[in-house]
DNA sequence: TCTTAGATTGACCGTCCTGGTCAATCCCTT
DNA sequence: AAGGGATTGACCAGGACGGTCAATCTAAGA
């Protein structure tokens, strides 16, 4: 790709990324217009192809951009610091609705681009599927002390039924044009960990505060 | 449409059906090709004319026929006879699932159907939107007894949460090419609502056992 | 004010895919 | 074997596709 497009006005790079983004996460990619692309950024087709050679490289930087945005959620110091799952939780949910307010097609490129069949794009994206997202979660939950869990109390399972929540309430917002709203999304996700947070733990860990 | 489509054997109807729904629950309306239906339903697009005439009149029927399966899942009388919300939710679940099993793209195509622009398809179909579908949850609640939530508890977001981990659930599971087995998904569905109906329900009626 | 180099446009191209048609075949019943 | 409906796929005209490029715009330096 060409260089220069690092030198747009950032709020013009970041309009182009969530035109390709949106077009690329509802359509599949012999499908994904680039006409459609630029009508989306506000940006004639000339100039998408002027920083972008062809579909094909557009399409393999946002996979890159993406992966790098998901990688660098995880592997930030103050992450690797906190020992508390709850903590973690809530740490790394506002991590994730910062990203979605910036890019709010991210989630559904990363899902159409790891999760399907690529017949059309490089052989070099099949390496980094299913079991290197799989890996993230180990490395999730590599820090953690999770003895504050009560015996039959499976922390993998809270993550998932949180993280299921959250998405759930963020897609339900957007259905009813809603712009998700990180604050409120935070009081509800604080609503629901403190629920779990209950249900899970030790009694004598309960009452911890989190930290903010 | 051709009412020789009914005659058809059934295990085709629901092959073309499924085809139709994934595809345009994939696409948008523009974009759904009647071609690659055609091939996904394993029937020749000669033959999906004859059946329907035109994709406007494939898609009307697509519409009315997931309307329809909408409208008889709450219409139920069984339904209508469950005053326990807990119990009520175990038993739509149970038919979720049925249905799912059988339309597996019926979300996906009622997500795009009832929430996007539908620029392209009838005027008709405006009226039935959002607001009917708001309708659906007062229905819902319509005969339940909601004395038995403690004070604070507030049963919509209860109801909102195990159906946000439920869909979470199951698309996980599709993710992972796992199809969605319709018993382990209500013993994971048991153990939800059993941790919500402790931490929401008056004590005197936590214990109370669901009937099957 | 003029020059110029780079950013940006949109009309344009050949190709492929689209919704839709239909004569030809297949298959079943009689 | 004959008849009729079910089914096929080659075929069509038009549109959308990825991609190109000469023409224009913009801004900074002279």
């Amino acid at each position: 790709m060409n260089d220069k497009f690092y030198e747009l006005p950032p709020e013009k790079q970041q309009r182009i990324l969530n035109a390709a983004m949106e077009v690329f996460g509802l359509n599949e990619y012999k499908r994904a217009s680039t006409d459609l692309i630029a009508v989306k950024a506000g940006v004639s087709k000339g100039l998408l192809f002027y920083y972008f050679y062809n579909k094909k490289e557009l399409y393999l930087f946002l996979f890159h951009y993406v992966a790098d945005i998901m990688r660098k959620q995880i592997v930030n110091q103050k992450f690797q610091k906190i020992t508390d799952f709850y903590e973690l939780l809530a740490y790394s949910a506002v991590e994730k609705a910062k990203i979605l307010e910036k890019n709010p097609y991210i989630l559904e490129f990363a899902v159409k681009a790891f999760y399907s069949d690529k017949e059309d794009v490089s052989e070099d994206l099949k390496k980094m599927t299913t079991d290197q997202i799989k890996n993230v979660y180990a490395e999730y939950f590599a820090h953690l002390d999770l003895s504050k869990f009560k015996e039959d109390a499976n922390p993998m399972y809270v993550y998932k039924m949180l993280v299921w929540m959250a998405d759930g309430y963020m897609h339900d917002m957007k259905m009813n044009g809603k712009p998700v709203e990180t604050d409120v999304l935070m009081k509800e996700f604080n609503t629901w960990m403190r629920m779990l947070k209950k249900l899970t733990y030790k009694e004598e860990y309960q009452d911890e505060n989190h930290r903010d």
